[in-house]
DNA sequence: TATTGTTATACTCTATAACTATA
DNA sequence: TATAGTTATAGAGTATAACAATA
């Protein structure tokens, strides 16, 4: 390991992104994904718009279309996906009937809780840490994502 | 926030796995994939090629699917991709004729390059934390992809 | 007239099945 | 006979363009 190594801020911070991003798009996160919609019987859109959808808060297809930076016909084609299957519906929007805000049905609620909590089952790699260093992981990456 | 919260290490590393992975799947890593894309000229599949080349390190095909996990004809199509751009070519390999290894021409390494040049650009979100704190979180985040 | 969402359509991504060459 | 890779083809995934309804 080179002595200069990280000196800024920006290269740490270079440094730190790379083994995240690879650490997430080398495989393991995508087992996860994979497995999940294995479980759920949803394909990996369907199984993205129903993880992004919270029970009670309703999105408008425009804001799940910038939340995917998708074109708004897919999000048609997703949302149908999710309302052929019962687990979410569109409702019209308060005020403004152009707007078609999509929620989620009960059931769509408890398919996703079952989607959540197979994402949600850490890599083993995790184990590296100690249990203080994975506390102080968990802060320090909660910090960065402003939970 | 809950006093129970984290109360096992595997509750703690399902914590650190979920902040990270919305993270990187929530927009920040895929708008610089997608700029990677744009500036390079690739598709996203043949970019993602590229980048799991290495100077100096032949890749057989099947090599090749087995890190994607995707079937050997795709990667036919992804190589051919690289092939006809001229940045990566076909050898034999010694030893055993049915297979083919893939390697980075000067040209793909060079373009290659300018492609993590861009993906390592961290996010802003990195800024919220200390130089203290980033240079002990990429320790962590190295700890656990273990390099 | 501008905006939200849908429909029809086409293009890209990825897999399956049949095939060729080599082992 | 089994394995590495390719070809042809079909199926998802995603976008573009034209349209209907509402603002």
């Amino acid at each position: 390991m080179p002595v200069d190594r990280g000196r800024t801020k920006e290269e740490v911070a270079g440094e730190a992104w790379m083994a995240m991003y690879r650490f997430i798009l080398g495989g393991e996160g995508q087992r996860n994904f994979h497995d999940a919609c294995e479980h759920t019987g949803l394909a990996p859109g369907v199984l993205k718009t129903l993880l992004s959808l919270h029970p009670g808060q309703p999105q408008s297809m425009g804001e799940l279309a910038e939340t995917f930076r998708c074109d708004p016909s897919y999000v048609t084609s997703l949302v149908d996906g999710l309302e052929s299957t019962g687990l979410a519906e569109r409702r019209p929007h308060p005020g403004d009937r152009r707007v078609k805000d999509v929620v989620l049905t009960a059931a769509g609620e408890h398919r996703r809780d079952e989607a959540e909590k197979i994402l949600s089952q850490p890599p083993e790699a995790l184990d590296r840490l100690s249990f203080t260093e994975l506390r102080q992981f968990r802060d320090l990456i909660e910090k960065i994502v402003g939970a």
